[in-house]
DNA sequence: AATTCGGGGTC
DNA sequence: GACCCAGAATT
């Protein structure tokens, strides 16, 4: 299918898919993991936010943890944000865990504690999205609603043979309206929450990236794409997006009796609201540092890259130290540092913050003394 | 409409 | 490496 129309929905796809799907699910889908279950909206909520664009596997041990810290809206909103990153420090996207915090506090602030039960109220909610506010509306109460994720796009794709650029917005407004169209007026509340539940566990167990199985799929016999013989073919590619840039990036590790000086970053950006070492982004500024004081030793540690979505970071840690009855008194005269930002952690602190993941990892690399230091 | 947000998994 | 993953907010 191709052009700016959204692709009819045939007669046979508007009768069969919502049922076939439905049937799947109940017999053949994902029953176990932790958020299923339950229509509590406010786990429901936490699952989505923290699956948006995260893997099941990923999610699975951050999800126990922080239900049991956090077991309904009103801790959340009572939470610091610190308390909030700490647990979320190494998922990523960090603004869903900031969010994810405003959002608990509007509920009870602006809805006495309870979530809006409709998906066009939910999705006024900071974090909720169209997507996450129709899987909520769905599971939580049987809102005849679709959701539109990575899975569904791809099911959709296939199905209707819909050769468009998936990250065009023209295609994803249409491809919401067939999602729509796909729901019969009558489902009921347990229907939409296994259809829901069913269109997730297709496009991850069944209708795959790069292996579809076909011969297992309930809806084959309605899908375009298979009928095609070669249903990898869709979705189509987008065609390519802006390279990664790369970026030098220098944390300044400072040391003072046992103590790591660490700061909060800003609210925008890269790890916004993490605790970090400042960060160089030219290694000049150091060296002039550096020179004007001759008693104190840095050391250069070996470099590693770590990538985001758009930086390759090539990270350069160094390690200074400064006299060791500072780490109980201001802060470090070194570059990057902003002493009204920041504080000394003793190592075990500094674990439990929220961290970047690559500063976590070098800084347990660090307390473990499973590697030694080339000093210069 | 295009960019900006992490980190981990798969092939 | 390329691509993807239960996307949303911002400009």
């Amino acid at each position: 299918m191709t052009g700016d129309a959204p692709p009819t929905v045939s007669a046979a796809l508007r009768t069969g898919f919502f049922p076939s799907v439905v049937a799947w699910q109940r017999r053949s889908g994902r029953h176990g993991l932790p958020w299923q279950g339950t229509r509590d909206p406010y786990s429901v909520w936490l699952s989505e936010v923290m699956l948006q664009q995260t893997q099941v596997r990923t999610v699975l041990g951050y999800y126990e943890r922080f239900l049991r810290r956090f077991p309904d809206v009103h801790a959340l909103a009572a939470a610091t944000l610190d308390e909030v990153l700490a647990l979320w420090s190494g998922l990523g996207y960090y603004r869903r865990a900031r969010h994810l915090h405003a959002c608990a506090q509007t509920v009870v602030a602006q809805h006495g504690g309870r979530f809006p039960t409709s998906a066009a109220a939910l999705a006024t909610l900071p974090g909720i999205g169209a997507s996450t506010a129709a899987a909520i509306a769905a599971f939580c109460f049987g809102e005849r609603c679709s959701i539109l994720d990575g899975n569904v796009r791809r099911v959709l794709a296939r199905v209707l043979a819909d050769d468009r650029d998936p990250a065009h917005p023209a295609t994803q407004r249409a491809w919401w309206t067939t999602a729509q169209a796909l729901i019969p007026d009558d489902a009921t509340a347990a229907e939409m929450a296994a259809y829901t539940q069913g269109l997730m566990d297709l496009g991850a167990t069944v209708c795959t990236r790069t292996r579809p199985r076909c011969d297992v799929c309930p809806v084959a016999a309605l899908c375009a794409g298979q009928a095609s013989g070669a249903p990898t073919a869709w979705p189509r590619r987008s065609p390519r997006g802006a390279r990664r840039r790369e970026a030098w990036c220098l944390p300044l590790y400072v040391r003072s009796d046992g103590a790591w000086w660490l700061q909060r970053r800003p609210d925008r950006g890269i790890w916004a609201g993490l605790w970090a070492p400042p960060v160089l982004a030219q290694v000049e500024v150091l060296e002039d540092w550096l020179c004007a004081q001759p008693a104190l030793a840095a050391e250069w540690w070996p470099a590693f890259d770590h990538t985001l979505t758009h930086r390759d970071l090539r990270l350069q840690p160094l390690l200074c130290r400064v006299p060791t009855d500072s780490a109980a008194g201001p802060a470090p005269a070194a570059p990057g540092v902003v002493a009204d930002q920041g504080a000394w952690w003793s190592p075990s602190a500094a674990l439990s913050l929220g961290l970047p993941a690559p500063v976590r990892a070098w800084l347990q690399t660090l307390v473990s003394g499973s590697r030694t230091s080339n000093s210069r």
